[in-house]
DNA sequence: TTAAGTACTGACAAAAATGTAAGTAATGAG
DNA sequence: CTCATTACTTACATTTTTGTCAGTACTTAA
């Protein structure tokens, strides 16, 4: 939960206004946020289907990451009126716009980060 | 600080080893690290002199901020035995290497962001 | 009637990031 | 002796993010 009025929240509206990094990176900062969008490169996913893939992370903070990328219009939520429910998640046309972009930040950490030993 | 042991950590540490995404995100995902990169794309920069260009900053903030740049080999420390002193900060080849990608990001931002009305 | 499957939600707690306000050290100028 | 200058540091407080654990709703199958 977020309150408007703090300095903190302040400096972040007023970064993004004058910095189009910073607004990106607000987007897609989350911890399980790049981990996501990058599953949902390949195509669309079922909730369960992300939780396999992200084995790590609790329901409560995945579902919290899949709503915030929602609101920001870089997945939709596709509900299926079925039972057992189905629920799937899907880029958005923002969302894809972004391949090109995750995919230079991957290289240039993938080229950076300090090597595994071995 | 951090908590080498914390669930948080450990997981941050997970991710960054097979996402190359996620580390990059880490480095420069700092509130005001943006920022401070964009201004020393320019050149070298005096401590003084990033403190106007970022009047939003406190300097607590502002050294935080600056120095896990530094341990992340984004950008150097240069101080001059003077009086009054003189401390510089300038980007390693590492922070230089991102120009590009911090290009694309900001490039990403300024397209997608709310437009400012009028 | 009980259990299984799916996609969650809620109350709470811990950890991390950010911010505020005041103070410090060294030295040369006046 | 006092002040100005520069680049910080310290103690503390607030805000935000992330995590834990248990529980829910709905329907079908056994």
């Amino acid at each position: 939960m977020r309150k408007e009025s703090s300095t903190n929240t302040l400096n972040r509206n007023k970064i993004h206004v004058n910095c189009g990094m910073a607004y990106t990176l607000d987007l897609i900062g989350g911890r399980w946020k790049p981990t996501i969008l990058w599953a949902l490169l390949e195509g669309k996913l079922r909730y369960s289907e992300l939780k396999k893939n992200i084995p790590d992370v609790s329901e409560r903070i995945l579902v919290l990451q899949l709503r915030e990328l929602e609101k920001d219009g870089l997945i939709k939520r596709l509900v299926y009126a079925e039972v057992p429910p189905r629920v799937e998640y899907e880029l958005t046309n923002d969302g894809q716009s972004m391949r090109h972009m995750l995919q230079i930040i991957s290289d240039w950490g993938d080229l950076h980060r300090p090597k595994k030993a071995n």
